[in-house]
DNA sequence: GTCTATAGAAGGATAGAC
DNA sequence: GTCTATCCTTCTATAGAC
C-alpha cells in the first residue's frame, strides 16, 4: 500500500485519518512518547490495520513533516522584495502568527523535532530552509542598506520573528497558565503587541 | 534511600552524576524517549544501582525540574522595582539570554516539559510563576504609566523576552543550520540584536 | 553499595483467518 | 481491507548474591 497515492475513496479517508491521529499525538507526545496504539485509537482504526496504510511508525512520522514543509515556509516565501519593506515584513509576522493560532499542533510537532535535534529534517534546514533565508535576508539587507528600514541583523530579525510568534503555540500551555482563566484568547493581544514591536524596531 | 539528602561523599557524588546525565539524556530526547539505560551508561553506573538512589525514573526527573525551577525564575525575580526602568529590563533580557547560552539543556528540559503540557509543573506555573509574574507586569505597568518607558503589554513584553532569549537555546540546531558553519557563535550578535529590539520597544 | 539475572509490562510489527 | 492473535524487542523495576 502506498500512503502518498490512495486510490480509492476509502483509502484517503483512511490515510487522512491516520495523519490526523499522527499529527495529534506526535506533537502532544514527541515521536517516542507517542505509541501506535494511540495514534490507531484517535484514527479510529486498529493498530494492524495503520500498518496496512504505513509501513512503519517513523513512516508516519516522516510523512506528516514532509508534508508540512511547504506550508511552513510559504509565509517567509511570500515576503516580496518589490513590496513596501515595512509592510511587508510585518506581513509577514502576521501570516506567522496566524499559523500558530490555526496550526498550533503542526509547530509543536516541528519543535519536537527541532529540540531533539532534527534528526529527519536535517537536510531540510541546512539547505532549503537555509537557502530561503539567505535569499530573503539579502531582500532585507538591501532595505536596511537603502534606508528604507533600520538598520538590523536580517537572519537574527527572522529569528524573532520565529521565535515570538511561534512561542504563542509551542508554549501556549503556559502562556494559558500565566495570564490565567480570564484571558480566553491571548491572539488578538500578541499581534497588537508584535506588530507595534516590529514597528518600533523597523522604523528609521 | 533518600536523593535529596546524601550522607556521604559516595553518595553525593552518584546523585550528582545521576543529576549531571539525566539532564543530559531527557533535555535531549524528551521523557519518554529517555531511557535508564541511557542515564545510567552516561552516569557510569550500573542501572540497579541508579535506581538505588532514586525510586523510578519519574523521580530523577521531577529532581531535576523542580531544582531548576527557582535557577530558571531568579532572574525575572532579580527585576528591581527601584531601579531604572529601561536598564531593568534590559538586564533581565541579557540575564535571560545568558542563561540559554549557559545551560541549554536545562533551557530544553523546560522546554519538552511545556509541550507536553506541563504534566509536572502545571501547578507552579499557575502557581508561584503566574504570582511572580503579575508581581512584575505591574511593576512594568506602573513605569508605563508613569512615562518612564513607552506603554506596552507588560504580560506579551515578558512572553517576548522569554521566547526570543530561550529560543537561541531550544532552536539552538536550527539556528546553527541556518546560520552556517561560518557562524560558530550566535550569541554576541544576537545580544546585539535583542539589546537594540527592547531599547527600541521601550524608548519614548 | 553494586552487581547479574530476570520478572513483568508495553510497544512495534507480522501472520494468517475472514 | 480489516481483524485477532502473537512474536519479539525494549524498557522499567525488582530479587538476591556478593
Amino acid at each position: 500500500m502506498n500512503a502518498a497515492r490512495p486510490r480509492t475513496r476509502i483509502q484517503r479517508r483512511n490515510v487522512d485519518a491516520i495523519r490526523a491521529a499522527a499529527l495529534e499525538v506526535f506533537s502532544a507526545q514527541g515521536f517516542r512518547g507517542a505509541t501506535l496504539d494511540q495514534i490507531a485509537e484517535v484514527a479510529g482504526l486498529s493498530k494492524p490495520n495503520l500498518l496496512y496504510y504505513f509501513p512503519s511508525k517513523e513512516a508516519i512520522h516522516l510523512d506528516l513533516l514532509s508534508g508540512l514543509l511547504d506550508a511552513w515556509l510559504a509565509p517567509l516565501r511570500a515576503l516580496d522584495p518589490a513590496g513596501e519593506p515595512v509592510a511587508e515584513i510585518l506581513a509577514y509576522v502576521r501570516r506567522k502568527l496566524a499559523l500558530s493560532r490555526d496550526f498550533p499542533r503542526e509547530s509543536r510537532l516541528f519543535a519536537n523535532e527541532i529540540l531533539r535535534g532534527a534528526p529527519h529534517i536535517e537536510g531540510v534546514i541546512g539547505g532549503a530552509l537555509r537557502a530561503l533565508v539567505d535569499e530573503k535576508a539579502g531582500v532585507i539587507r538591501g532595505w536596511a542598506a537603502a534606508g528604507r528600514i533600520a538598520p538590523v541583523d536580517p537572519h537574527h530579525l527572522i529569528f524573532s520573528i520565529w521565535a515570538l510568534t511561534q512561542h504563542y503555540a509551542d508554549f501556549e500551555v503556559q502562556v494559558r497558565l500565566v495570564l490565567g482563566p480570564g484571558v480566553d484568547d491571548p491572539f488578538p493581544a500578541a499581534e497588537r503587541h508584535l506588530v507595534m514591536l516590529f514597528r518600533k524596531l523597523l522604523a528609521n
